[in-house]
RNA sequence: GGAGAGGUGGGUGAGCGGUUGAAACCGCAGCUCUCGAAAAGCUGUAUGCCCUUUACGGGCAUCGUGGGUUCGAAUCCCACCCUCUCCGCCA
């Protein structure tokens, strides 16, 4: 949710964001009249309400055909009270429900454009591998190492729903211990998360009303399934006001998710790259708004990068253009892995300052030291995402016989061998 | 899933149809006292929204949430949510 006041007082401001961000589905003009009549119908109601509560009071203390008198205007007042108060109930609505679809405002540093095409790079991190034998795609590898059984997967579940097993399954969670344990000298606290979550919770983070589609809904229970550990980390604190002035508060939630990729028939079909479910390290952050574009810009950054360069990968970051970057968010960046396979570069992580959007839905503010309130800045990051992570460390560090290196850093998370596939 | 108890401001907790946005105590903030502190005293201390170019201003709403009864509800009725106790089930 952005702050209203924009749409009464700075229109053309919303109006260039809508054409940075190529939305059509929003008509300014249409929303400022439903806004002047919400908030006109609100003012009616009111003014009845307070004459309302003055004749109710005055009959408290009348007696006879005084108070008689006042009952029968009172309850004349009650009754008109009851219409304006669905009238501006009705104007509130029709305006939240377009008012609701208003993108965040995106950051001056987002570079203009319509799709990913115009992300722009900003760094390039490591060296591309190369190798004197043909490379494997990584569902290969890892079938070869007897850890990915799609067919018995599908068979269960359908398409893009995997058994995961064997030296793979050891692989995530050495990459989970070792991204912990960097990040806890962070100050990154772990969270193990509920997967399940009400809709005020997904429409708090922003996923509704705009990305209805992505999310699996169950049918006993109004209840969702997430795609991202995000929304149960940001909701922990909805309807708070918390500390942040000393620190930015620090999470680290570890879940399964749920994505129904509605949007991606035959796309990535073999494989980890895009799965319905997979696990992810989830970094989320709640930052004062004075710290937040610091934090962002350089600890997180460098944070979710060190990771990475530790690791010993190819990678780059980018920008999202305005087209390609999420309603809720105004900046991201993703770190996108070389896949030697493909030769070319894989989205990995996602980074992302979401300033007070999702704030302001859920109610979450701290206060200054002058004691005013303020909305907070959340932040979210990947951490490992262990549906690419294996992809990108399976290919980069594969050899001819079709064993994979083992990365350094991991090698203590796995009983101190060097190769996966290794007897 | 069954039976019962309960949800009031930062906390404890009163109020159970009428000038109650809400006693009291605690906490917190400011002031007085003090060289400073403690103690004591005084003052203040919820949130959201609407209006007026905005003032230490006015109004409305909010006592788990949503409805209902009534001129009037924290107080009565209904539904839901949550917490606790017991039973059942289960990791």
């Amino acid at each position: 949710m952005i702050d209203f006041d924009l749409l009464r007082h700075e229109p053309e401001r919303l109006q260039a964001e809508l054409k940075k961000r190529f939305i059509t589905d929003i008509d300014l003009a249409e929303l400022t009249r439903l806004d002047e009549e919400r908030r006109s119908s609100i003012a009616k109601l009111e003014a009845q309400q307070a004459e309302h509560k003055k004749q109710s009071e005055s009959i408290a203390v009348q007696r006879g055909l005084k108070r008689a008198g006042s009952i029968k205007k009172a309850k004349k007042l009650a009754i008109e009270i009851k219409d304006l108060e669905r009238a501006a109930q009705d104007a509130t609505q029709a305006f939240i429900k377009i008012a609701a679809l208003l993108p965040n405002l995106s950051h001056e540093s987002v570079p203009a454009g319509k799709t990913s095409v115009d992300n722009r790079v900003e760094a390039v991190h490591g060296e591309q591998p190369h190798f004197d034998f043909p490379v494997k795609p990584h569902w290969q590898l890892a079938e070869q190492l007897g850890g990915l059984d799609s067919k018995r997967g599908a068979r269960l579940a359908g398409s893009r729903f995997h058994y995961i097993q064997g030296d793979l399954v050891y692989l995530q969670f050495a990459l989970l211990r070792f991204a912990m344990d960097e990040l806890t000298q962070h100050g990154f606290v772990p969270m193990l998360t509920p997967v399940m979550v009400k809709e005020e919770a997904l429409y708090g983070a922003g996923t509704f009303p705009i990305d209805t589609s992505e999310v699996y809904k169950l049918e006993s229970d109004p209840l969702y399934l997430t795609g991202t550990s995000e929304i149960a980390l940001l909701n922990y604190h909805a309807h708070e006001t918390i500390e942040v002035e000393e620190s930015p508060q620090r999470f680290m939630g570890y879940s399964t998710n749920f994505r129904r990729e509605a949007g991606a028939y035959g796309k990535d079909i073999k494989g980890l790259i895009r799965q319905h479910q997979f696990d992810k390290l989830e970094l989320f952050i709640f930052v004062s708004q004075e710290q937040s574009w610091d934090f962002f810009e350089k600890e997180l950054l460098t944070i979710c990068e060190g990771l990475m360069l530790k690791l010993g990968l190819h990678f780059r970051r980018v920008t999202l253009s305005s087209g390609d970057l999420p309603r809720k968010f105004q900046k991201t960046y993703d770190l996108e892995t070389w896949l030697p396979s493909e030769q070319r570069y894989l989205e990995t992580h996602s980074i992302s300052h979401a300033g007070d959007f999702q704030a302001r839905r859920l109610g979450i503010k701290y206060k200054t030291a002058t004691g005013q309130r303020r909305y907070v800045h959340t932040l979210n990051a990947t951490g490992f995402a262990f549906s690419r992570m294996p992809v990108v460390i399976l290919e980069n560090f594969q050899q001819a016989d079709g064993r994979v290196k083992i990365p350094e850093v991991l090698q203590p998370y796995l009983h101190n061998r060097a190769l996966l596939g290794q007897k």
